[in-house]
DNA sequence: TCGTATGATTGCTG
DNA sequence: CAGCAATCATACGA
């Protein structure tokens, strides 16, 4: 569309306040072609005094401007004036037109809408954020008792946050349409005095629209803010700490006591592990990491503790439970048999030793071992329990519990029949 | 309230 | 990157 259309288009809303006598019939495009006036001095005066009652009108009182705006529309210059401002105006649109181009999205906004989708805050409720909630659970790994608690707590929170800003959002848009009303029909108004094109109009509108949004990325970026920092109060697992299940804890101890040797579980040990005890991989191996060096620290004070978890493990053993029943196997042990259950039943020896107060005499753990069947040292060095990693630290470990009276002598270091010795 | 237990984190190492 | 050691922060029992 051309800008002349438009601003023909423009003009004929500024007409109906026209006198008679200078409608827009009578409208010359070009009115300082109008055949001159006897003398130019006057028409000047004219314009002059016009313009000056356009600068003073806004100090003027309301009504007073309101008369005033009313003589001006009926003035008779008023036609060729406004004809002068359709000239300049279409000059000067040319400039504005291509200025606003369709701008792309907003990458920030993209992000801030995509997270404020996730965590259930904007689009369709799905059930207070209790996606997001669970999703924070899994995350924290957590399975307390009062997970459901917490839980509830997070969604009352994230559903407090959805309200708010839905209201807040809801405000803005009303904000926005009666601004845009109002900006509208001042406009609307205006183009009785002034030439204005739709255009520009609807770049007006536009003009609001992103002032507003811009208004509402405000209100989202900080409503993703409140989301964040409750997210992370929720999920700081530092801040909550929950102890493990006593059942959990069981599981770990009878692991790592019947693996008192080399308590370096691999990591689909740590994964069955993690599944068992319904926590996560990362956990169970915090939970050695700490165990190790606590019982490595202070062997005498977890002697005890050794010994409760070697008569449950033999306990296990001798009603023909298989030793996995308690210590997880791994996929790659378990079909080759024997080294897993191996590596644990001397653990549970050495566990037994700090039982009965006594050592059992190397040759008698011998004897124990040949019983094992033959072989055994060959599927030993196809172990794989304990990933080189762990090999390299078992060094460390046998080194630092070795001189304990749970240890047996023959699991010192370099003993041929450490399950990590090849 | 305090001491201990314990899960998590951090910085470092090999 | 796994593990160690130190440390933090919280839970828990006396």
């Amino acid at each position: 569309m051309d800008e002349q259309g438009r601003l023909m288009q423009a003009r004929g809303v500024g007409i109906p306040g026209l006198p008679i006598h200078g409608g827009p019939q009578t409208l010359t495009p070009h009115p300082m072609h109008e055949p001159p006036t006897d003398n130019g001095e006057p028409r000047k005066q004219d314009i002059g005094d016009i313009l000056q009652q356009i600068m003073t009108i806004t100090d003027q009182s309301l009504d007073e401007a309101q008369a005033k705006k009313h003589a001006l529309n009926c003035h008779r210059m008023k036609p060729a004036l406004f004809s002068v401002l359709c000239e300049i105006k279409e000059k000067t649109g040319l400039s504005i037109r291509n200025s606003q181009e369709e701008e792309p999205v907003d990458p920030q906004l993209m992000r801030l809408d995509n997270m404020l989708l996730a965590e259930g805050v904007a689009g369709p409720e799905k059930g207070g954020g209790s996606a997001a909630a669970a999703a924070a659970a899994a995350a924290s790994g957590g399975v307390s008792p009062d997970n459901s608690i917490e839980h509830s707590d997070y969604r009352n929170k994230l559903s407090q946050i959805r309200q708010i800003y839905h209201a807040e959002l809801e405000k803005y848009e009303q904000a926005c349409n009666e601004f845009t009303t109002h900006v509208m029909n001042l406009l609307r108004e205006q183009s009785r005095t002034r030439p204005i094109s739709p255009k520009e109009i609807e770049r007006m509108v536009g003009i609001i629209h992103r002032k507003f949004s811009s208004i509402q990325m405000q209100l989202k970026q900080s409503t993703c803010e409140a989301v964040m920092i409750l997210r992370s109060r929720f999920l700081d697992a530092r801040r909550k700490r929950r102890n493990f299940s006593k059942q959990a804890t069981e599981v770990l101890n009878e692991y790592f006591y019947s693996h008192l040797s080399n308590p370096y579980p691999s990591e689909e040990a740590k994964e069955e592990l993690a599944k068992k005890c319904s926590i996560t991989v990362s956990q169970v191996s915090n939970w050695f990491g700490n165990k190790r060096i606590r019982y490595k620290k202070n062997i005498g004070k977890f002697q005890e503790e050794a010994n409760i978890y070697a008569v449950k493990t033999a306990v296990s053993v001798t009603q023909g439970g298989h030793s996995g029943a308690n210590s997880p196997t791994t996929p790659t042990s378990a079909g080759s048999g024997g080294s897993f259950n191996l590596s644990g039943s001397n653990d549970m020896f050495m566990a037994m030793q700090g039982l009965n107060g006594d050592s059992y005499p190397p040759s008698q753990v011998e004897s124990l071992r040949h019983t094992m069947g033959p072989g055994y040292s060959d599927s030993l060095s196809a172990n794989q329990m304990y990933s080189p990693r762990e090999i390299r630290a078992n060094g460390g470990w046998q080194e630092a519990v070795t001189p304990s009276s749970v240890t047996s002598p023959t699991e010192g270091p370099g003993s041929v029949h450490s399950d990590t010795s090849n």
